[in-house]
DNA sequence: GTGTTTGCAAAGTGTTTGCAATTTA
DNA sequence: TAAATTGCAAACACTTTGCAAACAC
């Protein structure tokens, strides 16, 4: 069952799916063709529920998996996930780069020294009333990082 | 007139004493040697109000004034000024890092089509109540940042 | 003087790109 | 078969580092 956003880009519901097909029919209805790499990848990211990776990280894990993909084609499938909707970009470090497999409005606690990144629903996190933006400008995105220490 | 906050790093108030005697103190407090180069640079970070800089930028200002300063340097100086809690670093672009001027609790508008980065006073954003932390873990700060797209 | 800081050029990191070989439709 | 995609290695941009020369105290 497939879904689209109001931007018309592919939208991942439909968690009970079997991975395979899951991620068949997203990287299809995303617009993209379903090569083994993009197959393999995009059932990494998305059978287990909400994931925060690096394109190291998911490289790895497709190696481990006996998936070969160069790193270049790992940058590039995550870019075009991302262009598609699939998959939105965390900007909380200034060396690493994130994605994240939940495209829905929502915030992120980030634990600089592990390098951990977690959801908060969008409902936890009440903005109030927004400021008054600059001259000629709207609202993209807003985006709430907490940056915690751990304790102890 | 100098101040030392609670984590004993040095504060930047007093905009009114000349530049050049401002930046030295500055310096100075912050237990890092007054050499030419951290001085222009002070200088040029802390003269005019809030500012938000990347290390390129800084380094063609202070070539541009007629210092002469390796791009290293301003670099290993923008940490350094960052270590002492003379500036922070703001995460927006996963490209650039910028450091900004104003150390106080406020959060940023980002335009990402030309790279604008503005300050927004705290009290303008109002959180209300806050979701509750990981286990064993603690707030360090919380980024709100604005992304906007300019209209038209 | 002595320890700190600088500049340079070289090395590193994460990421992107050009292009021939491969694969999908 | 035609167009899209991949992989490799080289190129990239930004940032850090090693070490000798310059500088602050």
């Amino acid at each position: 069952m497939k879904i689209m956003n109001v931007r018309g880009t592919a939208q991942n519901d439909d968690r009970s799916e079997r991975p395979f097909e899951r991620a068949l029919h997203m990287v299809r209805s995303a617009g993209l063709r379903p090569t083994r790499q993009r197959l393999a990848l995009a059932k990494l990211l998305f059978e287990d529920g909400d994931r925060h990776v690096t394109a190291e990280q998911l490289h790895e894990e497709a190696t481990g998996a006996g998936v070969a993909v160069s790193l270049a084609t790992v940058y590039n499938t995550l870019h075009q996930f991302t262009e598609v909707g699939l998959l939105r970009q965390v900007v909380v470090d200034p060396v690493r780069s994130y994605f994240d497999t939940n495209t829905n409005e929502h915030h992120h606690y980030y634990v600089e020294s592990d390098g951990s990144l977690e959801d908060i629903a969008p409902q936890r996190v009440d903005l109030g009333t927004l400021p008054p933006l600059p001259e000629g400008t709207e609202i993209e995105r807003i985006d709430v990082i907490f940056r915690l220490r751990r304790r102890d």
